[in-house]
DNA sequence: TTTGCTTTTTGATCTAGGTCAATGGATGGG
DNA sequence: CCCATCCATTGACCTAGATCAAAAAGCAAA
């Protein structure tokens, strides 16, 4: 499990053995079977999440009840309710875990530590806020731009891997579009080949 | 022009004659008139922007031909086409003053030389980053769960300054409605009182 | 297998907001 | 001061995608 991680960091940075001991000394393993709910809106984050295996996602539910998808985190991905778990103000998200999981905990402080001894850790954390940044405009982008149809062909461009495991009305949900609206989207495009 | 930026990190942390003198080996004064251009899509971003007057803004322009403004940023506020400038890659944004402006350039040497040398900037850093991303999850689910009306009352609300300044049709791209909309929720709005 | 979900598909209808077009202010450059 | 251009408003109409309703598949537990 650790060692998922560790081949996730050696992308960035190269991991002595002595780093790698202080990492596993931060970081807690935890399973979780499909379902399992890890923050609860309302709750105070603690922990950012990496994901070593399954899938988590997080979540919102707006006043009229439904669901509204924030991200989704296969494996080797971060998820946490803030990027960077910050402040100590409650959260407006939901994290569960969409397939049977493993997964590794950080806290804040642990997170700090690990930044201050290991500045490729740093590094890499600042280029993975970038590109998250740079992908959340471009949803943002995208949803002030894109028909319902072309955001469903960018998503199954950009990440096929998580549109073949996650169920379509979770898509939907992603996408801001109803399960119906993508049903019709994919009988369109199935006709026309 | 300085001192702006001087009291916007002393919210942050003490700045000491010798920071500040540091600070302003760095950043590079800027004067823009409305309707300057800091940044050409395809143009290598080589900026980060901290506005002391005036307000700039980042948009795209997509296949039909249409603006798509992605942020405002007045004083105080910084902008960059990706948050931090990072790896040379070229921009997709445009960046332009809308208003007369004055603004501090930073570049990336200059702002790993802050982070590296003044540990308040790289605190200030890391907060300013994580406030923009939740306001950017905010954005994703709005955008994903609210009315044309509903987004634009969340506006008023959220930036009234900035709502006050702008013309009608940039909060409209902003928001990802029509001109049209805009002015047929405020006459709907202003016939309610 | 059967029973009971949860998902997906399909059809019929409805509506928020877009598009097109025209008018009347603003406003700022010369 | 005047002209040109850009902006906001209003009306008529139209379309993408939502909503509602109901089959049909899948799938999982027992």
């Amino acid at each position: 499990m650790f060692e998922v991680l560790r081949a996730y960091f050696e992308n960035s940075f190269p991991v002595t053995e002595e780093s790698f001991a202080l990492i596993k000394s931060i970081l807690v393993p935890k399973t979780m079977t499909k379902g399992d709910i890890l923050l609860r809106e309302g709750e105070v984050a603690k922990y950012g999440a990496f994901v070593a295996k399954g899938m988590l996602r997080s979540y919102v539910i707006d006043n009229k009840g439904k669901e509204h998808i924030i991200q989704f985190a296969p494996e080797n991905w971060w998820i946490s309710d803030k990027t960077g778990l910050t402040d100590g103000s409650p959260s407006t998200f939901f994290i569960d875990a969409i397939e049977d999981s493993e997964i590794l905990l950080i806290d804040m402080k642990g997170h700090l530590t690990l930044i201050e001894k290991l500045p490729g850790y740093a590094a890499s954390f600042r280029t993975g806020i970038q590109k998250r940044t740079a992908a959340k405009d471009q949803r943002i982008v995208a949803s002030l731009t894109e028909t319902a149809k072309e955001r469903y062909n960018d998503f199954l461009k950009t990440y096929p891997t998580i549109a073949q495991r996650v169920p379509q009305h979770m898509l939907a949900s992603y996408l801001g579009i109803t399960p119906e609206t993508v049903s019709r989207i994919r009988k369109q495009a199935s006709r026309k080949k």
